[in-house]
RNA sequence: GGCGCCAUGGCUUAGUUGGUUAAAGCGCCUGUCUAGUAAACAGGAGAUCGCGAGUUCGAAUCUCGCUGGUGCCUCCA
């Protein structure tokens, strides 16, 4: 066997036999450079740890840089040593693409059987053996019909169609991982011991259509995620362990607010507790409507086909509409409606309804609409996508003069409403003409105009979403953010000069000639389904006491102080507090902790001593101390925080 | 709507390779302790295992269809 005399750094040499790796080598060096060593240099010649030494001679040890790669770098190169180590199992298995997105990677294939829960572990052990292997991480140039030649002969559908969708003929970067490659524009890492190999994780299958088209195959998709350590991956993990606590439907159970059942899929059924939440809102939104200049009105919820077809619903939102056939015994043929998808024909009805004269507008009708949307049963998810749901729902008939004004002021009324219920991080996002499109681009600029301008006015910057706009106008999109960085579209505000002209509508103006209005539909929360629910994971159940359907408990130590309990919780109530007696055979122990999970802000405990004294203890959610008060400072203070953030 | 997963008393779950009266905790009912701040103790009632077929001597357990839920994809004008 021959041997290899190699020179060491520190000028210290010694033998190997023939055949010995770069990497066998390092390890003979130090433990803490080896750790760090990417590729070693002997003779002259650039070898990788994974490739035999040769030649006797001296050798360098290449090190990599001390700082953690790039999160994004080690997301991507995960992306491709998954769909590595994928093929290295199941070689059948067609590689598509998978890109980084927030929190980690996804990578979509095309397998005939579905990857089972189990099969993540297989993979995830298989990816690690592979970060193990300390691999470099090569860039190659291809020409086009090279690449596709190569995976038309590799069997790589995919691939072939995704190299002849990319625009231009500049040749095509390769990167390989080993001797495994993809078709990517990178970058990567430089090899893959730069892996964390401890700060990913598998997360899920789930299914995808190639290139999101409904119309084709589905893919199976599996999902990581992935940090530059342990911990960050480790932090991650328990985030989404305190998202799964505060989840709506678990709370909403937990508190006893609603149940959805088979029989009315997507539609809430609203306990007590639930229902109060949902008046406490309404009363709220109702006040600050009224104030601001809306009228409420109310529609129908059933109306015949006719106005959908007229408003054109009918042609262009059938499939998501509740259809209704009324079939009467003697009718000559069934009469068809449907379940109002949405308020703004109705609330079109109403202003048509009497000649209107520019002296009227801006006319600012706003109504709680009930509507129904048959939505695909995959989009449904609790309360936050359902098919019955309330709008806090607004139209406001003005001229083209006045859209800016009333735009600015809708702003203002949304940004002091979710200031009220807790939400001060919110995003504006301006959504322009789309390709198919009503209207000259004349028009189109004074709307976009108008909206953007209201934006700045009113203090707010925003996004654009060029091309995002309804077909009939322009819109502003109001985004907020919740306690755990999730995003949740609420607020919408759009202008429509189709649907008064469809439906005829018309003011006199100064002239006395005949205009037609323009429309902007706005909501606020969005529907209360949705927003209720986000509101119940926003705070993870404990709600400003306001809002609180339980406001206070008011628990027995001993049965002596149940005539003193009565009495506590009739003064409450007369200020205005929503308090209910526990006067239960049962220790306070159990009682506190029934109503802290219920999230129930406030305990008052009474026994021997807050009835001799006239006092209570409080026990607030979430502390752990009590506090003694009298009744008449306590009544005081919570009926003061009983009252909801517009009338203090 | 599509792909995967799931469906057991009111709720949360256990039910090993199909085999006698389907298990537990919480909740509920009854009784006992008058209790000091996140679950006192004892007893009792309550499910034919989402629905419908099929395989089998025998199915909560296997197969198919349906319904609903769920995670994503698409969708949310």
């Amino acid at each position: 066997m021959a041997q290899i005399s190699l020179t060491f750094p520190d000028g210290n040499s010694r033998s190997y036999e023939a055949g010995v790796t770069a990497a066998d080598v390092a390890a003979d060096i130090s433990s803490s450079l080896r750790k760090k060593a990417i590729s070693a240099t002997v003779g002259g010649q650039h070898w990788d740890l994974q490739w035999p030494i040769e030649a006797d001679s001296s050798i360098a040890i290449n090190t990599m840089k001390d700082e953690e790669p790039a999160l994004e770098l080690v997301r991507h190169d995960l992306a491709h040593i998954m769909a590595r180590a994928v093929q290295e199992i199941w070689s059948e298995t067609q590689v598509t693409i998978g890109p980084v997105i927030k929190d980690g990677w996804y990578y979509d294939f095309d397998r005939k059987e579905p990857f089972t829960p189990e099969d993540l572990g297989l993979i995830e052990k298989k990816m690690k053996e592979i970060i193990n292997k300390r691999e470099p991480v090569r860039t190659e140039i291809w020409e086009r019909d090279v690449a596709i030649q190569y995976y038309k002969d590799r069997g790589e559908p995919y691939k072939v169609e995704l190299i002849e969708s990319i625009p231009g003929d500049e040749p095509l970067r390769m990167y390989w991982h080993g001797d495994w490659q993809d078709l990517c524009r990178g970058p990567h890492l430089q090899h893959t011991g730069q892996v964390p190999a401890d700060g990913f994780k598998l997360m899920s299958i789930a299914g995808a259509y190639w290139r999101g088209d409904s119309d084709r195959a589905m893919l199976q998709r599996i999902y990581g995620t992935a940090f530059t350590n342990k911990e960050g991956l480790k932090a991650h993990l328990h985030m989404l362990e305190e998202a799964a606590k505060r989840d709506h439907r678990k709370l909403g159970r937990e508190m006893d607010l609603f149940h959805m059942q088979e029989e009315a899929p997507g539609q809430v059924f609203w306990h007590p507790n639930g229902w109060n939440i949902y008046t406490s809102l309404m009363d709220y939104m109702r006040r600050r409507q009224n104030s601001d200049g809306y009228q409420e009105v109310n529609s129908p919820e059933v109306i015949d086909r006719k106005l959908w077809e007229a408003s054109g619903h009918w042609d262009k939102y059938q499939e998501n509409m509740f259809i209704v056939e009324v079939d009467e015994d003697h009718a000559r043929e069934k009469a068809i409606n449907a379940l109002k998808p949405m308020n703004c024909p109705g609330h079109v009805q109403v202003y048509n309804h009497g000649l209107r004269s520019y002296r009227d507008l801006p006319l600012r009708y706003a109504e709680f609409g009930a509507c129904h949307r048959y939505e695909p049963s995959g989009a449904l998810h609790g309360i936050m996508r359902v098919r019955g749901f309330t709008q806090d729902d607004g139209h406001i008939f003005c001229t083209m003069d006045q859209i800016e004004a009333e735009s600015k002021k809708f702003i203002a009324f949304l940004a002091q409403t979710y200031a009220d219920l807790g939400f001060h991080n919110w995003t504006v996002k301006l959504s322009t003409r789309p390709e198919k499109r009503i209207g000259s681009d004349e028009t189109w600029d004074v709307l976009e105009t108008a909206l953007g301008a209201a934006c700045n006015a009113a203090g707010y910057d925003y996004d654009l979403l060029p091309g995002e706009g309804a077909f009939y106008g322009p819109k502003l999109e109001f985004t907020l953010t919740d306690a755990i960085g999730r995003t949740w579209q609420c607020g919408t505000l759009q202008v429509d000069t189709n649907m008064p002209e469809r439906l005829g509508s018309k003011y006199v103006g100064p002239d006395g000639e005949k205009h037609t209005p323009v429309m902007l539909h706005r909501a606020c929360l969005g529907s209360f389904e949705r927003f209720i629910g986000i509101l119940i994971e926003e705070h993870a159940g404990k709600l400003p006491f306001w809002l609180a359907p339980r406001q206070v408990v008011v628990a027995t130590i001993v049965s002596d102080a149940d005539d003193y309990a009565m009495e506590v919780v009739n003064a409450l109530k007369a200020a205005g507090v929503r308090a209910e007696a526990d006067l239960r055979n049962e220790k306070i122990n159990f009682k506190v902790r029934e109503h802290s999970v219920g999230k129930v802000p406030m305990i008052l405990a009474l026994g021997a001593r807050e009835v001799e004294e006239k006092t209570v203890t409080a026990r607030r959610l979430g502390e752990n101390k009590t506090s003694v008060t009298s009744l008449a400072e306590i009544v005081s203070e919570l009926g003061q925080a009983a009252t909801p953030p517009d009338l203090l």
